[in-house]
DNA sequence: CTGAAAGCGCTTACAG
DNA sequence: CTGAAAGCGCTTACAG
């Protein structure tokens, strides 16, 4: 590696000072055109790279902004990344992206990263049991946060997700239309937001429907399809036998009716099986998946365009926006008929 | 927000100097106990943040190190991810992510930004068509390189993956020895070293067991579920009609096997299916998935710690590292009996 | 064991 | 339109 270009390489080989030189890479119409010309060349010429550590710690602007969600590997998650990072792309800042799996101390360690690196925002899901000074620490800081998938009480800070209690109500109703009357739920947990929401919006549309609420008809359980599909022996000997299964989301779902397959039995006509989310995935699932689109890239866009706009100095008033969640009716569920 | 807390804030509020703080938070034997103690206190009771730029500016180590991969919605990349985050994170360094989506510029616009940042070192999953000189870019600027998955041609940089004709051939020699003679090849591309290889194992696996090789058997495609799903059409209407599929990965098999269902047989009994890569995945498929095991986790952390290792002054000799794959086999492969 | 001073590579008033 | 100089917040020789 030959010896470091900086800008007052270019500078001194050009005879020019450094200030010109730093305003001619940035455009600035301060600077001559054939001036900046000159620079220009002269920087890729000599294979200049841009110190933005320098720049940053000169402006407090780092371009870098932070975002953290529970798992990559989920593909909620990484279908609301692909619409963050397709957003901040589009406005040249470069983002940062750790897991929390749930661990406040993880998540708190990587907002103190953010900080240290003079991260300009942050997008988070948070973390379950995520204290209300974790996200001062980052208000106080100077680091605007958005909130996503889930909320945190008590706080006054932009939040972007769906609205779990009307989606999971879409997909009670439409098998209880089905003439459905003993309807499991599957996955899930109470620690969350949108857990509480969920198996609420359930409750309550049964109850509507007339229907007798069995707590033991519910199985919480990690929301994955590992999760689903172990779940799957224990729904299928419940003494209660239901005919059909609000699954916490699409992992759950496309687990559970795996499991239902190797039991022999096939779901979407001895079984329905509703999922939530409508991933990619959800749609060539064996049977196809009905489910209740979530907003994932929705959530995703508009959460980064609101911390965008935060930093470009806009005032927003409204702290929660809630997606509106859209039924979605494939083959995995089917009007009731006896076993 | 209050005043910015900084190293000569506590300082002044202590009557030490600047070199004595930064020693002190740094943990210098240097410092004595007693002075360390009160100036750690202090940092603390004023909510002191490090600043990262200013000290790499300085030092010229950022903690950061870039990783860059097709897609990390790709379960695949994920389950590499996984892995070298638990091993950077064991370091206490930071990661930044991007995907490249095989577009070579988008590669390099993340390596750029990565060498404005000053990344210490970064690891890739090469996009197709990655010039040489993009590698020479890092390497030239200081910025260590791994390649992990896939090979860059004609280049002496670190490289960890699956030994990829041994491993299709592992999967194709099972179908053989189940007594299948008309088997298929299903998705991928040639455009990659692992690509080329694998169609390659597969070639020779079915040439030494005395089978003539038909190039219409192959049907190229996307490395999806959705591609594997498309391309069970094409599949079950080939002439040749064949009795096995050996898939480029799990995600196409998985798809494969949708897609044979749709069309009323049974993968694992009327086909037989191998995936590669055994994602988690793979196993609570239905059928379970007979596949073959690349060694995510084991890339990952290969990769991490030979940049570490790097980074840290150690001279690697070896330049290509081959993990062996190894077969998995479960219920979506079967002894070969008339359809 | 502690302090004064220089310097990392930029950008930003300010002067001309 | 261009230049000289200060300063962002650290760390690192060097001196004592």
């Amino acid at each position: 590696m030959a010896q470091k270009i900086k800008l007052s390489t270019i500078a001194e080989s050009l005879g020019v000072s450094t200030a010109t030189v730093s305003l001619a890479l940035r455009d600035s119409p301060l600077v001559a055109d054939r001036t900046r010309e000159k620079i220009k060349d002269q920087a890729r010429a000599l294979g200049y790279i841009y110190n933005r550590r320098a720049a940053s710690l000169r402006t407090s602007r780092s371009g870098i902004i932070g975002v953290v969600v529970h798992d990559i590997m989920n593909p909620f998650y990484a279908e609301i990344l692909r619409a963050i990072e397709s957003e901040l792309d589009r406005n040249r800042q470069t983002f940062i992206l750790s897991n929390h799996y749930d661990s406040v101390e993880k998540q708190r360690t990587f907002l103190e990263t953010l900080l240290q690196l003079g991260s300009d925002g942050v997008i988070m899901s948070p973390a379950i049991g995520t204290p209300r000074d974790d996200l001062l620490l980052a208000e106080n800081n100077g680091m605007p946060t958005i909130l996503i998938a889930r909320s945190v009480p008590d706080i006054d800070v932009p939040t972007f997700r769906g609205d779990d209690a009307y989606g999971i109500a879409l997909a009670t109703n439409h098998l209880i239309g089905l003439g459905h009357r003993v309807i499991a739920m599957i996955g899930g947990t109470d620690q969350t937001s949108t857990g509480r929401d969920r198996y609420q919006g359930y409750v309550d549309a049964l109850k509507k429907a007339g229907i007798e609420v069995d707590p033991a008809l519910r199985i919480p359980g990690p929301r994955t399809k590992q999760g689903g599909f172990e779940a799957a022996v224990n729904f299928l000997s419940m003494p209660q036998k239901p005919t059909a299964a609000v699954c916490w989301n699409d992992l759950v779902a496309i687990g559970l009716m795996n499991g239902i397959q190797r039991a022999g039995l096939v779901p979407g006509r001895d079984i329905s099986v509703t999922g939530y989310d409508d991933l990619e995935e959800a749609s060539i699932a064996t049977p196809a998946l009905t489910t209740v689109w979530n907003g994932q890239s929705e959530v995703g866009r508009m959460a980064a365009r609101a911390l965008l706009d935060k930093l470009a100095g806009s005032h927003a008033e409204d702290y929660l926006h809630l997606i509106k969640p859209e039924m979605r009716i494939r083959q995995s569920t089917a009007p009731l008929h006896p076993r």
